[in-house]
DNA sequence: GCCAACGTTGGC
DNA sequence: GCCAACGTTGGC
């Protein structure tokens, strides 16, 4: 079996959510090489995900919460698993944190690159109204997990609504 | 801007 | 270990 078909087996889905006014599609389109570390991460549950369970290679769809519109505006790929958030120890970041010790992280992020900038948005009204979608983790009432599984269906799906193919 | 839902903290 | 108080998230 291919090195290929091996990882294509074991790539997972998944969905990150960011506030535009903090970090958005745009930005990470203008990051040098269209790469960036998702930091800032401050939930247990989305950090077990982010050490445990992304893995290089697995596809991301970007969520714009908070401002409208809210949707999906894009998909990145993983290329830097889990390692620890510096950012938790620059005590001038917002995302500080005196009690994450270098030597045990408490928090950890993943590089991501822009795959594809959707040629127009996916919104939640969009998510909403098809089948297909209606029922993804995002669409959960007082959902407020940032980092979420995606099933293959729904990435499917997503990029039917956005009208490109994969 | 409001506020329901949720996660975390800390007193007991 | 319970749970009230608090702070944050994020749709509306």
């Amino acid at each position: 079996m291919k090195a290929s078909s091996v990882a294509e087996q074991n790539m997972r889905y998944w969905l990150f959510k960011s506030e535009p006014s903090t970090f958005s599609i745009d930005h990470l389109a203008k990051a040098a090489r269209q790469t960036a570390p998702w930091d800032g991460v401050r939930n247990y549950q989305a950090r077990n995900f982010l050490r445990d369970d992304v893995n290089v290679g697995d596809q991301v769809l970007f969520y714009h919460s908070r401002e409208e519109p809210l949707g999906i505006f894009g998909s990145m790929r993983i290329v830097k698993s889990g390692y620890a958030d510096f950012t938790a120890f620059d005590s001038r970041s917002k995302y500080y944190d005196a009690s994450s010790d270098p030597d045990q992280p408490r928090w950890f992020m993943v590089d991501v690159t822009l795959v594809t900038k959707f040629p127009n948005p996916v919104t939640r009204d969009m998510l909403k109204d098809d089948e297909a979608t209606s029922g993804m983790l995002v669409m959960k009432r007082g959902m407020r997990l940032s980092i979420q599984p995606v099933t293959h269906d729904e990435w499917k799906a997503v990029h039917r609504l956005a009208g490109i193919s994969e």
